[in-house]
DNA sequence: TGATTAATTAACTAAATGGTATAATATGTC
DNA sequence: GACATATTATACCATTTAGTTAATTAATCA
């Protein structure tokens, strides 16, 4: 998989707020599918997928005790989703630096 | 709109690789849709469809100027984004943190 | 063995997405 | 007014997505 592809996996994942709520509900520790599925109104079968979205994004891994799937948050994708973001940073930090500039009666380019 | 909803709205919208592009070509400053257009093989439509969806999403705002539509791009809602990343930063982080800890032959638990 | 529990698979549906080709709209120019 | 350019709108198509119900697989338990 490509860094693009990596990308468009996990932007694609974290795209929908049931499996949002999953990864936040898998940062309080692992979980079976029924776990994780008990908080919504879906069905298991639909959870199941959102869980399977997530794995092919390298979001959640999925073990295996007797019956039980647990899953597991692996958060290193978001680190290539935060380095991606920080790209812009500058760029909303400066809107702000603007406002605040106007906010302040400030000139946008001082001179003096 | 929710908070929910700004980031299914930015998430889905970074999800498309020639979307990030456009992004990207809009932090070097505006561009018309024809130029936007220019690096990529899809037509004019469907850029001006990923445009809208950009729109949408509030990354891209459009001018006038006589028949050309000028994008500019605004990366305000990539700060909602950082936001909810950072939520996880710690947790990527530990792994690493274990990782080097194993690599650098220390113990997970140092002890005195 | 038979019943129960956990989870996935299969089959299906409705809606969204990403793309195309072509037509229409709006503006500037000759 | 006629023409060229920039962009959007329409109509259409194929694929993916998100969901359902019902059936199936695995493992435990009694």
């Amino acid at each position: 998989m490509t860094g693009d592809e990596q990308l468009d996996a996990a932007f694609s994942a974290l795209a929908h707020p049931t499996r949002r709520a999953i990864l936040a509900r898998l940062a309080k520790g692992t979980a079976t599918v029924n776990e994780l599925a008990e908080p919504f109104d879906a069905t298991l079968p639909a959870i199941s997928k959102h869980i399977r979205v997530l794995e092919a994004a390298g979001l959640v891994t999925r073990g295996k005790d007797a019956q039980f799937r647990p899953c597991a948050l692996d958060a290193k994708p978001l680190e290539a989703v935060s380095n991606w973001t920080d790209q812009y940073r500058f760029i909303w930090e400066a809107r702000f630096d603007a406002m605040d500039r106007i906010l302040n009666g400030m000139k946008e380019t001082p001179d003096e």
